[in-house]
DNA sequence: CGGCTGACTCTGG
DNA sequence: TCCAGAGCCAGCC
């Protein structure tokens, strides 16, 4: 890790407590020194191996967004649904009961 | 130093 | 609800 912000990033999606979620614009907005785009690049250099919840990353839709490779969306969910996250028939949670607000 | 890429977000049709 | 376009910035050639 050479850049604080990724370092920062990733600390910060390890504060989100296990059934919440929250999305790339609000982890910036708590960074404050970074955008949504840029969580998003940072989250994208997680490891699945990493101790770093990333599955509670998701996008201002509460959908998942899917990574370059492939599977890993599918994961996400079945990680999140195992946490009490539940999803609609559109694939999205319900941001207003899920989303974390910063504690 | 310059160009390309990407787990995003928002607005509008 | 779905799709397209614009704005945005760090990291890697």
């Amino acid at each position: 890790m050479k850049s604080p912000i990724y370092q920062q990033i990733h600390q910060i999606i390890r504060l989100i407590p296990c059934g919440k979620v929250a999305t790339y614009g609000q982890i910036a907005e708590i960074t404050g020194s970074c955008t949504a785009r840029m969580v998003g690049y940072a989250a994208a250099a997680i490891p699945i191996d990493s101790d770093i919840p990333w599955h509670r990353v998701i996008n201002f839709q509460g959908a998942i967004s899917a990574r370059s490779g492939g599977s890993g969306e599918t994961l996400q969910r079945e990680l999140l649904e195992a946490e009490g996250v539940r999803f609609d028939q559109k694939g999205r949670t319900d941001l207003e009961h899920y989303r974390w607000r910063g504690e």
